[in-house]
DNA sequence: CAATCTTGTTTTGTCATACCAAATTTTTGC
DNA sequence: GCAAAAATTTGGTATGACAAAACAAGATTG
């Protein structure tokens, strides 16, 4: 509707963008197209333009929007449903680190692997909840028992409680007010909740968790940081174990 | 050669892969080209078929196999130069986090998204520096003495001191055992350096950064934690201080 | 008048072909 | 043997076509 000037796709290689030496064709169109998602010209959750009207926009075949298309989805800027228009999605860390999933979940086929990703994610939330005891503020320690105490209604619903349990863990993310890691924590859960649903529950158990958080709680309420750490560390070594079993009991 | 049976696309949705509900060709050659690379059929390193031996052995018109491909390049599974044949690319952590450096970079345009980034590099390096001091081994420290030497050498060359300083840090990364974390190094050494590049560099502000360095290690040398994380914070911290007056320059 | 059904149009997914230029392999000439 | 030249293969792109699904609009019905 509005003019959208002719825009031919033209130079091969003006940009420096990767390390490959020629030209690309795709390339040029996902670089109009994400530079008018990022510019807002193309507003996020609406669907992209019609084919054709790409082909008219960027004077290339529908071969090269196609691949353009494909491309951007792969990346996370479109979102494709397969007889669907593509919806346009700005990005942000949860999509970036949603868009590596597929290759991660090649990667956590090994115990080792699991074990890889998952003693990062116990280093990371080691320094969260120093953080917590060193620098929270009354408004994230309230937060915080208000998780704990989902969390402690919960521990006869066994899936309840893993819901709550991931929403404890998640509130240390969101006290460091930035967006990076609540998108971390999401990625940790997208990943790993594959093998740890394999773990048995049962409301002992949940009882057993719900007092590791409880001890993390309080050490934070204490401003302890190496209690805190502590109390994180046991909790997550030994939830550990209770996944590693199930890893020992498949081979 | 070897018996490549015949092994035509079938079933739509047989796996519960991701969240569609329909067809999807592509995704079904995909999906066996994965496996092959998974388990080693197509060996990494190796080029992939040419585009008219995988029409024939997956029965799929040459829109569909090029499609495949294509998402694939996307994922890193394969790197496709562009008139070359695309290299089978097995994946591992340091593929998985490139995989989303195209996204990522469109996030750093602001100075804030930068920030954010930074901070977790911050918070993920005071973890490293603390255990560094905490447990490092023997073997760790004088590979850090090493690197650190090799940082004071190169002062007068701000280039080769950029390497260096990137190294000292990534021996940090080292010493997790984990290989996760080198990866993670990798990223951000991608994704800042852009960034960082853009800083004004010579010798005098090296002397300072090597100073830095020098109060991290012998920190972790005295195996003083709470000093390692403080003489880690102040060295990025001012880092960060020459990075941003570049971006208040800019507008 | 609202809700639903029917119908016609658009759009995407897929296939088949064709052509060029670059890459690769083979042949040729020394 | 080895380098240059020719022949072949291969990837990048353009077209055209068609079915099935999605969409929009009109017709029908309660």
């Amino acid at each position: 509707m509005v003019d959208q000037a002719d825009q031919e796709i033209s130079a091969p290689d003006t940009d420096g963008d990767e390390a490959h030496g020629e030209s690309r064709a795709a390339d040029a169109v996902v670089k109009a197209l994400e530079a008018d998602i990022l510019s807002g010209a193309l507003p996020d959750g609406r669907p992209l333009p019609a084919e054709r009207d790409l082909i008219q926009r960027f004077g290339a075949s529908r071969t090269v929007i196609r691949e353009a298309i494909i491309m951007m989805s792969a990346r996370g800027m479109l979102q494709s449903r397969p007889r669907h228009r593509p919806i346009v999605k700005r990005p942000d860390y949860r999509t970036a680190i949603d868009s590596i999933g597929s290759i991660i979940r090649h990667l956590l086929v090994d115990s080792t692997d699991v074990r890889n990703l998952f003693d990062t994610r116990i280093f990371i939330e080691r320094g969260l909840v120093r953080d917590a005891a060193m620098s929270g503020t009354k408004a994230d320690i309230e937060k915080l028992a208000a998780a704990l105490e989902a969390n402690h209604a919960a521990i006869d619903d066994s899936e309840e409680f893993y819901r709550t349990d991931t929403e404890f863990h998640g509130v240390l993310y969101g006290m460091t007010r930035n967006p990076v890691f609540p998108a971390v924590h999401a990625a940790y859960a997208a990943w790993l909740s594959p093998h740890w649903l394999r773990m048995q529950r049962h409301p002992e158990r949940n009882r057993v968790n719900y007092g590791s958080h409880k001890a993390i709680f309080d050490a934070i309420v204490d401003r302890d940081p190496e209690a805190a750490e502590r109390a994180l560390t046991d909790h997550l070594r030994s939830a550990w174990e209770y996944v590693r079993v199930t890893f020992d009991a498949d081979r």
